[in-house]
DNA sequence: GTCTATAACTAGATAGAC
DNA sequence: GTCTATCTAGTTATAGAC
């Protein structure tokens, strides 16, 4: 376990949880044990270690769910919207291989790299894997071709909402169901709940 | 214009700008010309001064959004999914009259409350206005009774944040859809998007 | 590569003069 | 009620010894 991996998974595990600027580097190098002066040492700053837990993420899921999404063309002249979403589930749910929680870990980094930060984040994500979104936009389009460019816009953007909302306050919603249903989900629980809603909000009528 | 009033504006407008824990009570006082002790005099802390900024709209938007669902749920036997949506178009444009720009700075502010400072305000605003989101439920259950109280809550959060994120990043979009698709969008615009995208979603086959 | 020490700065909050 | 001045505690980042 080196150094900069201690940097990382314990970077990753608070930016999950109380968000970019809510997580101070004294914070970061405490729980890794690790000199507060490492951090700048290994990464730079913090703007730096930010990026780097994200693309250790992203460089792991990125080719798995391009593949994913290309199958879902490849299998049907018509694919539903079911279909494109659920290609999602078995990489996403691969980032539990590649790392404890590593999940429900992601997500939550998401949706917070989506409203931390004033956006730089999200200006980093799409313009580093433009391949990613162009193929989930070509798989909508071919599961519903009468969407307008400009509609499958606003709907995608509405669909990135909801996932990494519900992901950013997937610990808080799952107590919830546990006390008020007496129901343990997990995050594939929540993933396999939201697919239908996504897929409908999709797919509503023009 | 008093002093407790000027504060009150700027920290509205940086906090749906910047988030709570993004901006300081040194910006705010800035902004709003005033001395910095000013806020602690008027306010307590930032804390207080956050929920201040809340109630105000709040206690605006509650009444007319109540009787606006009371009213869906009397108009019919069954209504549809898009009209109770549709109940919340008028409160929320409504706050355009109370304040400039009050729509887009309540929603955005509505969505930094869920993500920044780890749901202190998610939890001051459902205690403190129950009888809003139990209306919500009521006009959800006679448009959709077949759905479960469990489904019924997940339908109704991933909404939530399908909203809220939409908001807090609605300048971004709206940007975007200048940009890409020549088309001066506001944010009513975004609100009329929106409606049939959550009522697809909640109205999903189970 | 890792440490200590500290620089340089910003935060929220407050005491006390007016 | 409003001001200045300041306190305490936090932040990121870095210089320099080992």
């Amino acid at each position: 376990m080196t150094t900069k991996n201690r940097i990382l998974d314990a970077a990753e595990k608070l930016f999950a949880d109380k968000g970019f600027n809510g997580t101070s580097l004294r914070e970061i190098t405490s729980l890794a044990e690790v000199n507060l002066a490492a951090v700048n040492y290994h990464f730079g700053s913090k703007k730096e270690l930010i990026k780097a837990v994200m693309s250790r993420y992203m460089n792991e899921l990125s080719p798995n769910l391009e593949l994913a999404l290309t199958n879902v063309c490849d299998s049907s002249d018509k694919p539903s919207l079911v279909a494109v979403f659920s290609a999602f589930v078995e990489p996403l749910l691969a980032l539990n291989h590649f790392k404890e929680n590593g999940t429900s870990n992601f997500l939550q980094l998401l949706g917070r790299g989506y409203t931390d930060s004033q956006g730089f984040l999200r200006w980093f994500l799409t313009t580093r894997y433009p391949t990613l979104i162009n193929g989930f936009v070509a798989a909508v389009h071919k599961a519903y071709p009468e969407l307008s460019a400009e509609d499958m816009f606003w709907r995608l953007h509405f669909t990135m909402g909801t996932i990494v909302f519900t992901m950013s306050s997937s610990d808080a919603l799952m107590d919830i169901a546990k006390n008020d249903f007496d129901r343990n989900v997990d995050i594939s629980g929540v993933i396999k709940q939201v697919i239908p809603y996504v897929a409908a909000g999709v797919g509503a009528p023009i």
